[in-house]
DNA sequence: ATTATCTATAGATCTATAGATAATGC
DNA sequence: ATTATCTATAGATCTATAGATAATGC
């Protein structure tokens, strides 16, 4: 079973891994605790990854590269805009809610480590300037048609992010306050997705 | 300078905790770290506070009611009801521009420290509520009158809080990604200050 | 006499590696 | 012969405390 074997336990350290960073962030996850959760001992865990920082990056890159996969994807440009940007807000949105520790990965590590931050930077200062760009000119475009007011492309990202984002952030949270049902949080979580499209609507939309 | 030195040396301590707790979180702070910070050895800091546990309490408690201190003054009632959202929302603004790093402690303690997260919930439950049945009333006054929509007041907290806090969670974010000179930061922030007022005087605003 | 400060250290982690052993593929 | 796995441990923290020493207030 030496390849089959090798491959799952990996694997099996990559999951554990993936879980408790999520859920703890870096610091606070040992690899003794990783191992644990792998089922195996932790020398395995360097074996395969040489050292924590090495495996914590196999693990935050790919969930980065997820956070900000939608960004890239334009909607379909056959819908009438405001149905793109609608459609844009929501997958965001249901990016989150199938990783809702996303959000606290992220900023927790971004956060506390700086190094990690303008390594990040470097590398997406280029993309974003690039889907900044993109986005500005549709708005523009909109704009000169009168459907919209002028909006900086930098604003409107800024709000659905921090809308998004913070909501997931703060799930945990609210869950210890408001004590909800499972159907209580997926009406809730569900309402505040159109909350957030609309809130950006009214925000696009032309004064009367 | 028994007493004085002592004082000194107390608040000496809790700065130097505030300042590293603040900055990197609970668990990447070492008691040895705040000592040579607060600029005396570590024993010290076992003197004073007993545990690590209990000096970040004393730093975080203090932190966390800044943080909701805006949400207990409501705006002078002589305003009309848009000026006073408008001055709500920019008072809480204020407070975390004066503290940046506030809601990094805050949300990194509460996400990681089930046991707190449970404790500041069963404090707050009752406070956050009666805040909201108020604010829900204002809401409905104006409602009623034909001045604004329907509006839950939980969904207008959120909202606020959401794009208040993510801001100054993002911010060094920002920084690393848009190297903007002292100027050209202050003007962003203020800048997002008016959005967000922006923002939510047009979710606020009855359809014409 | 009391309070503040320091030095030294016990005991608990935690990461990373060395070296032995078991399982596989050729 | 190679790859995967385990046991054991070195070395680096880090928290918390014990016990000695210095500074103050009465």
């Amino acid at each position: 079973m030496a390849r089959d074997a090798a491959l799952s336990t990996e694997q099996a350290i990559l999951d554990a891994a993936e879980r408790l960073f999520m859920a703890k962030g870096y610091a606070l996850t040992s690899t003794t605790e990783i191992a644990k959760v792998a089922g195996c001992n932790q020398a395995l865990v360097h074996y395969y990854f040489r050292t924590k920082g090495k495996l914590f990056e196999a693990v935050f890159e790919r969930k980065f590269a997820l956070f900000l996969s939608v960004f890239g994807q334009a909607a379909s440009r056959s819908l009438p805009f405001e149905s793109r940007i609608a459609t844009l807000i929501g997958a965001h949105f249901e990016v989150l809610r199938s990783n809702p520790q996303l959000p606290f990965l992220i900023v927790n590590e971004l956060l506390t480590n700086e190094k990690r931050l303008e390594e990040m930077a470097k590398k997406l200062t280029p993309v974003m300037k690039k889907a900044l760009v993109s986005l500005q000119s549709e708005l523009d475009a909109e704009a000169e048609k009168g459907t919209i007011r002028r909006v900086a492309a930098i604003d409107l990202a800024m709000t659905v992010v921090s809308l998004n984002a913070f909501f997931f952030l703060m799930n945990p949270i609210y869950s210890a306050l408001a004590k909800p049902s499972d159907r209580e949080r997926e009406k809730m979580i569900e309402h505040r997705r159109q909350e957030h499209v609309d809130l950006v609507m009214k925000y696009l939309r032309n004064e009367v």
